[in-house]
RNA sequence: GGGCGAAUGGCGGAACUGGUAGACGCGCACGACUCAAAAUCGUGUUUCGUAAGAAGUGAGAGUUCGAUUCUCUCUUCGCCCA
């Protein structure tokens, strides 16, 4: 028996598809689309794991959607623009549009290589000029609608590198390269109104049936609406500024007022600016980072100014005014109230200035006089100590009723609130897309002209400069419009841009003067399917949502709205990791075993340190190489095997002995093959043929159940059933009809998982249909079924009989039943629950 | 600190809306082939018990004729937080 060759016929199957242009996708109204969309990769140099089992999944998935007999549309490009282009280049003085394009290429072999189904021709790249110019003209579109502004804005300041640092750049306050303790620095920058939209994308959520939970509640979040009150607080002192506003969301607990904090970048602060000991403070809160994270955790410290704040409610009471660490400036008025009994945060903070803690809730079950001792009280209860507000039912009454007393005395008025901050989209990097404006001799910002138009990156300059090479680069920044001197901006778009609207261009990667076809999106958007990590889950996937609001408002032809019916988020590749004796990383490919338990370095016969399975990182050292796996097993191997283990929405574990069994498996399915092969020629006669129809249909509906459901592993699970019968039973001399409907009928429904064999196959046994088999339900139905037996409660027997049995008919088979009888003898049947077909319950 | 989720054999994982727990794979054991090994094929494999049987889905309670599945409390782990 040969053995399965898949490098020559991979590689034929390849070509075929390739020059045949097998998967390219044409606009056909007369058919219903299917749009199979996977998050793009950033072009790093090489694929890894992840992009595996992320493109294997849509793989999976577009290629059922085309047996089914979708238009599909599944396109692949690259997210290409990026700081890792001008690190790399300033390291290995490169351009970085020459280290991109080479990485690119190289990428693109290696997809290949995996037997994706992917249109090719609509390959497009972010950095290409042909793409940005259109994402130039949006941003236009988005000025023009006032969807864009310029604003001052803090960001990451590296002081020794002079440059601005992404917050992943941020390390421990500390900037990555350098290791200067980083600087809040305010910059001028452009800002997408995202936050116009609020409402809109949170309700947006709802009509997103085919999005995981977890992702829309990540949104929500996000998005973080909330509804309270917005009050003037009076202050006494002696500033020039009278009073204060402040956002809550328990305006019924305002008698238990006890201080009022204020943000650090509130401008009141700008009183404070000659105040040594507030500049001192100021710094130290910057030491504690911005996420929401490190401001939880970290302690709250105040500085104690000399105004006053006054309780609206009660203006008898006067409280005193701090600046704190953990209030955002951007978040309601950059102000809050105090009420240490009913907010663990404020509590905290009182109990270290030894502020009053005034209770004005208590549980529905307390006592009378109930006091808030050791931590805040933060649930539902009664209003207490609360002049006219007491009895008032929290938190659900009283905040109704407090908004609409304060609103009455011109106190405050009802406010929603949005967590959501408006975009910021300004880098101040090379590798992005120019922003299309320039500035005249005033410093006032402009539009580039449309004939101006496309705003192109300078080549071959110099990166090795301290800050923003763009700003640098006089020859390109500075330029004249009819003799006056004018300036360009240099930064550059933020690369969420370019992925904010990608999908758009796929359906029409060619359009010239846009940067899509009215009738190409009508036709294929949304994407029906997207498939990606759920580390997108936020900011991309809402950005996203965003664009396709901001170019249809104020625009009556465009009605975009959700861009992603259905979203996949897929689980990360592990791998298990290897230390050794010095507890350095070692790498699976560095190490052997001979019995699985001891592990020793290959060269040195060092003892390695198993450790537990960890996603994939370089850092780590546990990657493992697709490229190797496909040239040792093979894409339909790795294919399978990525699939096999988990379901695709968990994480999998990578493993020598998955991949190997999958290359195993592959090889019994070829020596099936030849067996059915031989079967074939020899023509048998076999009048029952009831029994392979059965099982290839219930096969059938297993593999369409789990493809509909996104459970991949569980097909691999079907097939290892498939063949294991099949093995069995094709020596019984069915007759050639049968064999061949039946066989093509599962090569069909494998050829998602692993096309190449499938395809192969197909070929052999001289097939060209290309239909999903739809299974007949009529051959599913069973002769003879097993009931079960219990007794208690307890599983006792499985009685074989005949469907649709009546309860009278089953009892007299039990009755019968010897083992059975053991349990019933002399016994009195208190109850019996009979479940048809399935199941009888009997209480004794 | 907050939000979300998960926990099933030695391991990865099955079990449709409450109805046979452990499908399928890995690993392991034994057997066949072989001078031998590898490869391949076959059989077995939750635990305890010779067996009959009993226990068993992170821990504890509850609802139910019946709970891996529903409810509550707790423990541990994972992911996310411009």
């Amino acid at each position: 028996m040969d053995r399965y060759n898949f490098k020559t016929i991979e590689e034929k199957w390849q070509k075929y598809w390739d020059e045949n242009k097998v998967f390219k996708a044409k606009l056909d109204k007369s058919k219903k689309k299917f749009y199979c969309l996977e998050m793009f990769p950033y072009p790093s140099g090489k694929i890894h794991m992840g992009h595996v089992r992320n493109y294997t999944i849509g793989d999976v998935l577009a290629r059922y959607k085309s047996l089914k007999g979708y238009n599909v549309l599944h396109p692949m490009g690259w997210d290409s623009f990026g700081m890792p282009a001008e690190n790399a280049a300033k390291q290995n003085n490169l351009d970085p549009k020459t280290w991109t394009e080479s990485n690119i290429s190289n990428m693109k072999n290696q997809l290949k290589k995996l037997g994706l189904s992917i249109d090719w021709d609509r390959e497009i790249s972010t950095c290409s000029e042909e793409y940005y110019k259109h994402q130039q003209k949006f941003f236009l579109e988005l000025y023009e609608k006032k969807l864009v502004y310029r604003k001052e804005n803090y960001v990451n300041w590296d002081p020794i590198d002079e440059t601005v640092l992404a917050n992943e750049q941020v390390i421990d306050g500390k900037g990555w390269r350098s290791g200067a303790i980083v600087e809040r620095k305010k910059l001028s920058q452009w800002f997408f109104n995202i936050s116009k939209f609020s409402q809109e994308l949170l309700d947006g959520l709802d009509k997103l049936d085919d999005w995981p939970n977890k992702v829309k509640t990540m949104q929500k979040n996000w998005i973080g609406k909330s509804f309270g009150c917005e009050i003037d607080f009076k202050l006494e002192g002696d500033l020039p500024v009278k009073s204060v506003k402040c956002f809550t969301t328990r305006p019924d607990t305002l008698f238990g007022f006890s201080f009022l904090a204020l943000s650090v970048d509130h401008e009141i602060s700008k009183f404070f600016t000659e105040n040594k000991e507030f500049q001192k403070f100021k710094k130290e809160c910057s030491k504690t980072g911005t996420t929401e994270e490190a401001i939880a955790i970290a302690e709250k410290i105040g500085f104690k100014t000399n105004l006053v704040a006054i309780n609206p409610l009660n203006p008898n009471q006067k409280v005193p005014v701090y600046f704190a660490n953990f209030v955002l400036v951007d978040y309601g008025f950059g102000a809050v109230f105090g009420c240490p009994a009913h907010d663990q945060r404020d509590f905290d903070f009182a109990k270290k200035y030894n502020l009053k803690i005034k209770t004005v809730v208590r549980p529905k079950d307390s006592e009378q006089n109930f006091e808030v001792q050791d931590e805040a009280y933060a649930g539902p209860g009664l209003i207490i100590n609360s002049d006219f507000l007491n009895g008032l039912k929290a938190p659900e009454n009283s905040i109704i009723e407090t908004i609409k007393i304060l609103e009455e005395k011109n106190l405050g008025k009802k406010k929603i609130n949005f967590r959501l901050k408006d975009w910021g989209v300004s880098r101040q990097r090379y590798w992005g897309c120019p922003i299309p404006i320039f500035y005249d001799e005033k410093g006032e910002a402009h539009p580039v002209p449309k004939d101006m138009l496309p705003v192109k990156l300078p080549e071959n300059i110099n990166l090795n400069v301290k800050g923003n090479p763009l700003d640098n680069e006089k020859n390109w920044k500075e330029f004249k419009i009819n003799g006056k001197k004018l300036t360009r901006e240099t930064d550059t778009l933020d690369t969420f841009v370019c992925s904010s609207w990608y999908y758009l261009r796929f359906c029409s990667p060619n359009n010239l003067n846009y940067g899509f076809n009215k009738e190409e999106i009508d036709y294929w958007m949304p994407v029906d399917q997207y498939i990606g990590g759920v580390e997108h889950a936020i900011l991309h996937l809402l950005y996203s949502r965003f664009f396709m609001r901001a170019l249809s408002y104020e625009n009556k032809e465009m009605n975009l709205d959700e861009p992603f019916e259905g979203l996949f988020t897929q689980g990360m590749v592990c791998h298990e990791t290897y230390k050794d004796s010095d507890n350095n990383w070692v790498s699976p490919e560095e190490i052997e075993t001979i019995d699985g338990i001891k592990y020793l370095k290959k060269d040195k016969s060092i003892v390695i340190k198993v450790g537990p399975s960890e996603s994939m990182s370089k850092s780590k050292k546990n990657t493992i190489d697709p490229e190797n796996i496909i040239s040792n097993y093979g894409a339909d191997a790795a294919r399978f095997f990525i699939l096999s283990d988990s379901p695709p929405e968990k994480d999998v574990q990578w493993s020598e002995e998955g991949i190997i069994s999958s290359f195993k498996f592959i090889q019994k399915l070829w020596g099936l093959n030849t067996l059915i092969l031989d079967e074939i020629k020899k023509d048998h006669l076999k009048d029952e043929d009831i029994n392979l129809n059965k099982e290839t249909n219930k096969f059938l509906k297993r593999i369409t159940e789990n493809l509909e459901n996104f459970s991949y592993n569980k097909i691999i699970a079907n097939l290892h059933e498939i063949y294991s019968f099949l093995i069995k039973e094709i020596k019984k001399n069915y007759t050639k009809k049968t064999l061949i409907e039946n066989y093509e009928k599962i090569l069909i429904a494998i050829m998602p998982i692993i096309p190449h064999f499938s395809n192969e196959c197909l070929h052999l046994i001289k097939s060209k249909n290309l239909k999903w088999p739809n299974y007949d339900l009529s051959m599913l139905k069973e002769e003879k079924i097993n009931i079960v037996v219990q007794i208690n409660g307890k599983k006792r027997e499985l009685i074989n009989t005949s469907p649709n049995m009546s309860e009278e008919n089953l009892f007299e088979l039990i009755n019968k039943n010897k083992a059975l009888n053991k349990y019933l003898h002399n016994q009195k049947i208190k109850r019996k629950i009979y479940i048809k077909d399935k199941l009888i319950n009997i209480i004794i």
